[in-house]
RNA sequence: GGGCCCGUAGCUCAGCCGGUAGAGCAGCGGCCUUUUAAGCCGUUGGUCGUGAGUUCAAAUCUCACCGGGCUCACCA
């Protein structure tokens, strides 16, 4: 653990009021409450509790009979009322309850009155129906669990006094997700998707594989690499920036159908769709083509479609998608609706194409100069068997029927190898190792990866990557 | 990298045709034994992002820089 600024570095107000909560964890100490006690047990959380008002009774009709609750969770509001206050507790999904503490409880009531804003808190007493017919639990017990030294900024509950600094809310998740319960739903989103995707290929009987992070050749796409170094073989290595390459290798090992899911690495610009390090699913099929996994892709889409959104009818940013199969199916020639080919095409096709197309669409026959590890196409070998699927003017996945002949390979190494002297900083190396290995031959394979960031920032209509992930890439904070 | 906008109290903001700062909430001190994200009274807290310039005087005008946002470009 790192030590921390001073607090003589902040300002006099900040300072003011953490000394003041502070001194009020010393003066807990002092008299033998630990005001970072871990030995409260909980019976119940708090989304777990009885929400229906209407076979509550009020306070008087509580009796001994009355079912207890044990529950805990941050103090976010007090309304005082003298001899009485309400303590507004919220839980793990930032569902709220009320805790009545009156001044007949003297322990409780004083307890209360030490509590701030922002501290953890354990309670246990009987549910009742206040005379607002509101929810609360009247407090036989109440104790602080964690002292708060840090106040929280503004008030969590307070219309239109929204913390909107975004630097601040991505630097610091924790409070983003403190002011803003409901952000934790898109990651629990995030979760079900992952999981979602992992669960799909696993029931086709892909194995899951975890490969290399640390290369010493850049390949399997164009980008520019992040470069480290490794001390005891004192040698340069890249992160990787795909995990293509080390996937047909188990290809060719024989795992017949191989996935991986995880973090990829590319040292390039930054913008509301694009983050040094993000998380692709690659997935790999031996005997398949890339027809086929344009099957496998709208039936995976479609599903998690469902299972996150409800349908396959889904709004992303006020534009109404539909994820419903099939998707459409064009060639960049078509699409373009010239005769180029080669980087024009491509070029033509990301000027003028790409941003149409709004629902899924996959596009097929890319030229080889772009598609270095795709297979040729047999009746055009100016083309590759390939196919990018865009939706709302976006790439969620590529996919290509694997080139696996090794003569061809090499060639195309040899031409990025020329590219990169050329001045291409995006070119690969080239991967000695992995044409051995399609050498000893490679099965006819397809393969496709996904951006796992941006479908999420799909179904959970997010603008910006960095609301799908927890910890984007910042500035380091200087304060 | 280009264009536009922003940076004032812990948070959200006002003040910006120049005269060295205000509000709400949070905090602190009081009052109130069923409140609604309470109410009432009082109060602490800011070298106005940094630096330079213009001026008798700069939060306010000018320039540079730093940080942030949006947007365009680049980018598989």
């Amino acid at each position: 653990m790192s030590i921390g600024k001073p607090m003589s570095t902040e300002s006099s107000d900040l300072e003011g009021q953490m000394k003041a909560r502070t001194e009020a964890a010393e003066s807990l100490r002092s008299r033998g409450v630990n005001p970072y006690a871990n030995d409260f047990r909980v019976t119940h959380q708090i989304a777990e509790l009885p929400v229906d008002v209407s076979v509550m009774t009020g306070e008087d009709g509580l009796t001994a009979e009355s079912p207890r609750y044990a529950i805990a969770g941050r103090l976010v509001q007090v309304n005082e009322m003298g001899k009485a206050r309400f303590l507004f507790v919220r839980g793990d999904r930032g569902e709220m309850l009320q805790l009545y503490v009156k001044a007949d409880n003297a322990d409780a009531f004083a307890a209360a009155k030490e509590l701030g804003l922002g501290d953890f808190l354990g309670a246990e007493g009987p549910l009742f129906k206040t005379r607002k017919e509101k929810r609360a639990l009247k407090c036989e017990s109440l104790r602080i669990l964690t002292k708060s030294i840090r106040p929280l900024p503004g008030k969590v509950l307070q219309e239109g006094s929204d913390v909107t600094d975004v630097g601040l809310l991505y630097r610091q998740r924790y409070l983003d997700f403190i002011v803003h319960p409901d952000k934790v739903e898109i990651f629990r989103k995030r979760a079900r998707i992952v999981s979602g995707i992992r669960s799909f290929f696993d029931g086709l009987g892909y194995v899951e594989c975890e490969t290399r992070m640390l290369l010493s050749t850049n390949g399997g796409a164009a980008a520019r690499p992040f470069k480290t170094h490794h001390n005891a073989l004192d040698i340069d290595l890249f992160l990787r920036i795909a995990t293509e390459l080390d996937l047909k290798r188990l290809i060719t090992g024989g795992i017949d159908r191989v996935y991986e899911i995880g973090r990829l690495f590319r040292n390039e610009g930054m913008d509301r769709t694009h983050n040094p390090e993000f998380t692709t699913i690659e997935f790999y099929h031996a005997y398949a083509t890339y027809e086929d996994l344009m099957t496998l892709t709208e039936q995976l889409f479609e599903k998690l479609a469902v299972d996150v959104c409800g349908s396959t009818e889904i709004d992303y940013q006020g534009q109404a998608i539909s994820l419903k199969a099939p998707f459409r199916r064009a060639t960049m020639q078509e699409l373009v609706g010239e005769p180029l080919t080669g980087k024009a095409l491509v070029a033509a096709f990301e000027q003028r194409v790409e941003k149409t197309l709004i629902q899924p669409t996959f596009v097929t026959q890319h030229p080889i100069e772009t598609s270095p590890l795709a297979r040729k196409n047999d009746k055009d070998p100016r083309f590759t068997d390939r196919f990018e699927l865009f939706i709302n003017g976006r790439e969620y996945a590529n996919a290509f029927s694997e080139l696996n002949d090794p003569v061809d390979q090499r060639a195309r190494f040899a031409s990025q190898v020329s590219a990169k002297a050329g001045g291409d900083e995006e070119a690969m190396d080239y991967d000695e190792d992995f044409c051995r290995a399609l050498e000893y031959g490679m099965p006819p394979t397809a393969g496709e990866g996904i951006g796992i960031d941006r479908l999420v920032m799909l179904l959970t209509n997010q603008a910006s990557i960095r609301d799908v992930i927890l910890f984007p890439q910042m500035r380091p904070d200087e304060t």
